[in-house]
This record gives structure tokens, C-alpha cells and sequence, in this order.
RNA sequence: UGUCCGAUGGUGUAAUGGUAACACUGCAGAUUUUGGUUCUGCCUUUCUAGGUUCGAAUCCUAGUCGGACAACCA
């Protein structure tokens, strides 16, 4: 029996709120992606976090794009992003945008500006950087920091008004250029861009930053828990600035640490790098650790939605093993995938004593852990099969129970077989094994009374449909790229991936269709791709079984 | 040479002043018509030094180490 975890500290924080009544008991959070990018496992995490807590609380969840930077946002992000946050199985109450709120925010600086809490400042990008100061030295006051209000009010409207060029001016808070936060030195609300957004089209020419759009979307719609992660801690105290100086909602934030795994990484950066200089195949390349990439692969919802509960929640720094992960995907398929044989290296095996030309239908279980074993598929069998390459050895040494001559092992669903001889061609590479079978030995009514150690899986030869198949590996060749010496790039896997192109499946395992998802006996986890083909299917590696004898074999190497 | 945040097994996460535990990993074994699954057992933990207290992972102080902050990005 599994030990309940004790609450983390946003559960705590929220629970605490709610038994003090505060908001009237009502909870409610938002996940508010950038539509610049595809969703990762990262925001995963996010979303398990906002939307679990929300309904644990009996509150709701918002989605909202925060879409405040029209020169890096698209729909096509905005697309992607619902359909990740749909998959993952949460249900959002409202569809928002930053952007639904800029005639609003824009009264919002109208009357910051009036308040004498704001002005425009025709410095520089450059020469604001300059008088910001470092985080060691304090900053100094811009020559346009004392305009009066009604210049300011003047010069705002017009650079809304199109009447400057992009850079030519900015609208700043007027708060602390000595302050110890940089954030607080007088940080810029909004800026001229003179471009097309996604959304609003041409309607406007300035922009809100993310500091003067974020809290007060999260003020408009109520938000009462706003959770984000740990690099926002030093932008608190301007998002309550804001909030305060305006009067409106009091929407509190919280951070908690991201999500950070081994052998990837998590920057919507550095993964739009690997799109971009094709070093991946696409956002959804399966062996990003993009939503859409995971799909890809093979992970379902609940696996993803295991992990998020399994990593849990704090405010440390943190970098969860990605075996973790594929714990929580094995763990979810053995008890869903159909189970079936693929013979991915093949070589081919005669069974001398059956009679040339006969064939027959085995049965097979299609998941031993299902209640009715997930029912039965018939299973040709016949004289001349096709077994995996690494299932054979002219020699077998101490703790090896696979074949090799004079060895027996069943075959999984048929007979128990004996190795008589094997045949192998000029370049030493075997070509044809031969063996014996025991007639009373088929499964499910076995007489032969003979107990083997190994079973294989095998595919009938004259049955057999040739597959596609993608072999995986982790993207990276270290365990954290963004921590070492140079480009992250340098430390790309070049074997990340390893394509079968004819690997002999069973025949009912070569009708599946894509998102089709199975476990081949014996080597992982696999879901037929998109690119699958009718009657040539394409499968991913979504994972492998766990595997005690090759790393048996690795220690005696 | 600033401000803020953090530090519990190999990796994560609990323990909320009262016996340091759970998961993953690793190791050993049992079962097994998947060297899978399942089951059993084991290894390994409170950054350091002081202080408060009957009692400290927890509170205080100092130090050490790690992270964040100087985009007209979010």
C-alpha cells in the first residue's frame, strides 16, 4: 500500500486561504502559455499543477495566451497548445487572451500616468540599459523622468496614434532607479512595435510588457492563486506594485521550481534551435520532450499525468531522471498494450520434423495483465519461422537459457523446439538455424512434461508482413547539455535514432493504424507512427521492457 | 561586492518541535510460456558550526555551497 504524500506548499497555501474564507472560498488559477512554442513536458507540470490544484479546491482553471509580443507569437502555436492541454485531459472554463485586454490595459497606464506614476522616456534602448545600473549598483534617473503629466498624457496617446518609429519611445513606471530589484528600476510598460499580431491585426502599434500585462489579466479575470515558476520571484514585488497602485483584484503569485530532466533539454529556445537547424524532425519529433513529441512516441495522458504526480512539488532546484518517466509510461502500457511479436532482426529457422507445407493458428493472449487477457488473436504458425538474430549463440555460456545447439526453449503461444544445427555463410554470419519440435509440447495443452528456462518470440515466415521500425534513444548524450562546456548542440546523441526498415511482424500487429499502441514480447513498448503507411505500418520505440539480461550481459562485458 | 530564494539517500518528494519515511534507481532472491509483470528483502539521507529547547530535519545566528536578477522576451 502506497503512503499518501503530505501536502505540498501551494496545496497548503490554498488550503489555508480557503478555511479563512478569503475570496469566499474561491479558487481559481490560469495556465498562460506564450504562443511562441510548443508545449513541453515542463508546462506539463504547470498544467497538472493548475488545473489539479484548482479542482481539488473546487475552483476552475483559465487558459490564457499570453500574447503581448506579436513579432514571436502565432496561431499556429495557439492550435497546438489547446490540443496538447486537451490531450492531457484538462477542460479549461475560459478561453482568454492578454490581448482581449489592451484597450483596457491601456486605461490602466492612462491612469498610472496621471497618478504621476509613469512617463514616457525618449531614451534609447541603450541608454536605458545604461542608467539601470547592475543588480550591485543602483541606477540613474532618466532626463525625462520629471515630464508633467500632461506631456506624458500627450506623448502616449500619440505613440498609439502610429506618430513615432519603433525604439523612439517608451512608457515607464516611475518607482525606484536605486531599488535593490531591478525590476523595480522604473521598468518599462509598454513599447512601439509596429506589427502585425496574431489577434488583434493592426490595431495596434504599442505593446504591454509581460510585467504590466500579466498581473493585471490575472487581476481582470480574478485569479486568485497565480502560479508560476521560481525566475518570476523578482518580479513580485512589481506585480503587487501594479495591482496596488491601480486598486484592482489583489491576484497573489507563487513559484515553484521547474521542471528539469536528464538527457534533454527544456528550453523553448533551445528546442526551437533543434527545429530550426533541423537537428529534429519537427516540434513533434519523437524524441522531443515536446507534448506533441511524447505523443509522438508512444506516452499517453495518464503516464504523463503519473509523472507530474510523482515528481511532485517544492521550490528547489531539481532534475528528475528521465527513467522516471519511462517508469510511468511501462508502467501504464503493461496494463493497456496489446501484446504482440515483431521480430526485428531476423533470422531465419527451419523446424526439421514438421511436415513441409503444413501450417496452423495458435492462439495468443493479447494482454496477460487484463482481466480476460484482452482476448485472443490467432497466431499462424508454420515450418520455416523467423526469430531474433540475438536470440541465437553457436556457443551458450553459464547463465544463458536462449538457443544454441543442443539447447531447447519454447516458442511463446506454440512448441517447445530443440537446436540440432546452424548454417553460416562466408562472412561468418549465421544464415539458417535448424531445429526440432516437441508435437505435444503446444501450448495450452502441453503433455511433453519438458520444463525450459527460455521462451522466444517468433513470426511464421510465410505469414510474416514486413514493418518499419524506429529504435529511439535519448536525445543527448549527457546527462544536463545546458550545464556543460560549449553548445548544447555538441552533445546531441548521434544514435538517437535507429530505423529497422524491414523488421517481420505477426499479421495482426501490421494492421494496426496510427496511435496504435503495443507491446512487442519481449523488446518494449511501440506506437505505430503517423507516417504508417495502409499495409506498411511505421512503429516508434515508445520505450523499452526492462531488461535484467542485458545489463546482466554489460557486467560481464 | 548587492538583493532575493534554496539546501533531507544516487534522483525526487514527505515528515509542520516528539521514532527520518515514500517512490524511482541500484543490489539479492522467489514466481513466471515475455530475462516483462508480480512478490520479498537489502543498500543509501537531514550542508557545516554555534545557539534556543526536556527534545531540532524543523526555530535563531553565522558560514559554506547552489540558483535567480542588469531583454523595448515571457
Amino acid at each position: 500500500m502506497e503512503k499518501e504524500k503530505g501536502p505540498n506548499f501551494l496545496e497548503e497555501i490554498i488550503a489555508e486561504d480557503v478555511a479563512a474564507g478569503k475570496h469566499g472560498g474561491r479558487v481559481l488559477t490560469r495556465f498562460p502559455p506564450e504562443p511562441n512554442g510548443y508545449l513541453h513536458i515542463g508546462h506539463s507540470k504547470s498544467i497538472c499543477l493548475n488545473f489539479g490544484l484548482a479542482s481539488k479546491f473546487g475552483g476552475v482553471t483559465n487558459l490564457r495566451f499570453d500574447d503581448t509580443n506579436p513579432v514571436t507569437e502565432d496561431t499556429e502555436y495557439v492550435e497546438s497548445i489547446k490540443e496538447d492541454i486537451k490531450w492531457l485531459g484538462f477542460n479549461w472554463a475560459n478561453e482568454f487572451y492578454a490581448s482581449d485586454y489592451f484597450e483596457q490595459l491601456y486605461e490602466f497606464a492612462v491612469e498610472l500616468i496621471k497618478k504621476d506614476l509613469a512617463y514616457v522616456d525618449d531614451s534609447s534602448a541603450e541608454e536605458i540599459a545604461a542608467a539601470k545600473g547592475t543588480p550591485t549598483t543602483p541606477g540613474k534617473d532618466s532626463p525625462f523622468r520629471s515630464r508633467s503629466v500632461e506631456e506624458n498624457l500627450d506623448l502616449f496617446s500619440r505613440m498609439r496614434n502610429g506618430e513615432f518609429k519603433e525604439g523612439e519611445k517608451v512608457l515607464r513606471a516611475k518607482i525606484d532607479m536605486a531599488s535593490p530589484n531591478m525590476h523595480l528600476r522604473d521598468p518599462l510598460m509598454y513599447r512601439i512595435k509596429h506589427a502585425h499580431h496574431h489577434r488583434t491585426g493592426d490595431k495596434w502599434c504599442i505593446y504591454p510588457m509581460y510585467d504590466f500585462a500579466h498581473g493585471q489579466s490575472d487581476s481582470i479575470e480574478k485569479i486568485t492563486h497565480s502560479i508560476c515558476t521560481l525566475e518570476f520571484e523578482v518580479h513580485k514585488p512589481l506585480y503587487e506594485w501594479f495591482i496596488d497602485k491601480l486598486g484592482i483584484f489583489p491576484s497573489k503569485q507563487y513559484e515553484f521550481a521547474r521542471l528539469n530532466m536528464t538527457y534533454t533539454v527544456m528550453s523553448k529556445r533551445k528546442l526551437l534551435q533543434l527545429v530550426n537547424e533541423k537537428h529534429v524532425d519537427g516540434w513533434d519529433d519523437p524524441r522531443m520532450p515536446t507534448i506533441s513529441g511524447l505523443r509522438r512516441r508512444g506516452y499517453t495522458p495518464e503516464s504523463i499525468r503519473m509523472f507530474a504526480e510523482k515528481i511532485g512539488v517544492a521550490r528547489r532546484e531539481n532534475i528528475i531522471d528521465v527513467g522516471l518517466l519511462e517508469f510511468c509510461i511501462r508502467e501504464d502500457l503493461n496494463k493497456t498494450a496489446m501484446r504482440g511479436m515483431v521480430v526485428l532482426d531476423p533470422v531465419k529457422l527451419v523446424i526439421e520434423n514438421y511436415p513441409e507445407g503444413q501450417t496452423e493458428v495458435l492462439k495468443g493472449e493479447n494482454n496477460p495483465e487484463a482481466e480476460d487477457k484482452g482476448g485472443y488473436r490467432d497466431i499462424p504458425f508454420g515450418k520455416e519461422l523467423w526469430i531474433e538474430r540475438e536470440d541465437f549463440r553457436e556457443v551458450a555460456e553459464k547463465k544463458y537459457f536462449r538457443l544454441a545447439p543442443g539447447l531447447m526453449v519454447r516458442l511463446k503461444h506454440a512448441y517447445i523446439i530443440k537446436c540440432e544445427s546452424f548454417t553460416k555463410d562466408a562472412s561468418d554470419r549465421v544464415t539458417e538455424i535448424r531445429c526440432t519440435y516437441v508435437p505435444e509440447s503446444k501450448s495450452g495443452n502441453d503433455t511433453s512434461g519438458i520444463n525450459v528456462k527460455g521462451t522466444l518470440h517468433w513470426v511464421a515466415a510465410h505469414a510474416a508482413a514486413p514493418v518499419e521500425v524506429r529504435l529511439y534513444d535519448r536525445l543527448f548524450r549527457v546527462e544536463d547539455p545546458s550545464s556543460e562546456e560549449g553548445d548544447f548542440k555538441d552533445y546531441i546523441n548521434p544514435e538517437s535514432l535507429h530505423v529497422i526498415s524491414s523488421a517481420m511482424a505477426e499479421p495482426t500487429v501490421a494492421l494496426a493504424k496510427a496511435g496504435d499502441k503495443f507491446q512487442f514480447l519481449r523488446k518494449g513498448y511501440f506506437c505505430a507512427d503517423k507516417n504508417s503507411v495502409s499495409g506498411k505500418p511505421v512503429f516508434n520505440r515508445t520505450v523499452t521492457l526492462k531488461d535484467t539480461w542485458a545489463k546482466e550481459e554489460r557486467k560481464g562485458a
